[in-house]
DNA sequence: ATTATCTATAGATCTATAGATAATGC
DNA sequence: ATTATCTATAGATCTATAGATAATGC
């Protein structure tokens, strides 16, 4: 029963939000009262912090595995990176804007964040970053930041996540012209980044 | 008066969201009573309908200002429509999240945003598109859609102003680095975008 | 006995309206 | 007189807890 709770807040809050979300909704949708949730979880601000955290994990997790890869040039690391990441955020879609939502409405919990993103990527970037540099010298990629590299990649797939519900709906896309736009976004999202890269 | 609330709501929409934000709070921020706002409109829906509309027009107008220009290169056309698009969210940096959370929470106003996307661009679109053919023709730029150029560079901008909050947070940047961050990346979105032209 | 689940309810909002009072325009 | 502003309050949530009852583990 508990793990029916987490799972449905889990689908309500990414859906909805914290606020926009009632523990009374959650217990409808677990098919309980609404005071099972406290007897589980105290507060619903617990409730959601139990999730957010382990989807939060669960997700940069990922990302930082996105770039574990060996034996391939720098260029085809990058392209396998921008893969991975969009197929994380493929099966995440809300992730990005539940992300946004809980640090717009506490501030505080960039805290939690920060100490996720430190341990795990220094030692990847000083690695990436000397291939990146030896591309670099050798003339087979343009002089750019790794950092640059890494955002402009995030960017563009996050962005388009965030972006196909508004425009599939102004659009009035069925679900297959969706599937299809992704997926060439997909490819011209490598295009970009290659096409950044070119000396 | 009605103008002062009109101008705190839209600040606290803007910061917190329509349901995190209550009428309490807008009268509050005013300096009148709660029952004032609902004089002027009726509902909190409605007074936010007012303010999203607005709001909306004026930036899509902005956007399609933005592709307004004569005399200029094809991709001198594409570099000054990235710059002014990127000045018009400098300003408004909060609006991609405006629009997302109002899409997320009454989906129906979707259609308010179709009506509005339908009548400029279309012409727009087709001479911009007849000078592209020519341009991939003459093979000064690579073969690709009008549709991909405007989505790279719309989501490199909106991505860069959804997540600088975020970044300047888990990085503690100041005020001065997070504004040199923001030209910096104002002038490699443009890299990106040439890059992705380039034959 | 302990743990899980329920019913009932207190207390805190929040939106919206009714009705009183003050300010303004003719 | 009309319009603007206020006070007071109804009615709808919503979160969280207290206390009763049912289920489970020893």
């Amino acid at each position: 029963m508990e793990k029916a709770i987490l799972e449905a807040a889990e689908t309500l809050f990414l859906e909805k939000g914290f606020d926009a979300t009632s523990t009374t909704q959650i217990a409808k949708a677990v098919g309980c009262n609404q005071a099972l949730i406290h007897y589980y979880f105290r507060t619903k601000e617990n409730l959601f912090d139990t999730i957010f955290e382990s989807k939060f994990k669960e997700f940069f997790q990922n990302i930082f595995d996105g770039f574990q890869v060996e034996n391939l040039s720098f260029t085809d690391k990058i392209t396998h990176f921008s893969l991975s990441h969009f197929n994380l955020l493929m099966a995440n879609p809300r992730m990005p804007q539940l992300v946004l939502g809980e640090l717009a409405r506490k501030p505080e919990s960039i805290n939690t964040i920060r100490e996720k993103l430190h341990v795990l990527p220094e030692q990847m970037a000083a690695t990436l970053n000397a291939e990146l540099q030896q591309e670099i010298a050798a003339g087979r990629v343009r002089d750019v930041t790794l950092m640059d590299i890494i955002t402009t990649i995030i960017s563009l797939n996050v962005a388009l996540f965030t972006m196909i519900p508004i425009a599939s709906k102004a659009l009035q896309l069925n679900d297959m012209s969706i599937q299809f736009m992704l997926n060439h976004r997909k490819d011209e999202n490598i295009k970009v980044i290659l096409g950044y890269l070119r000396p």
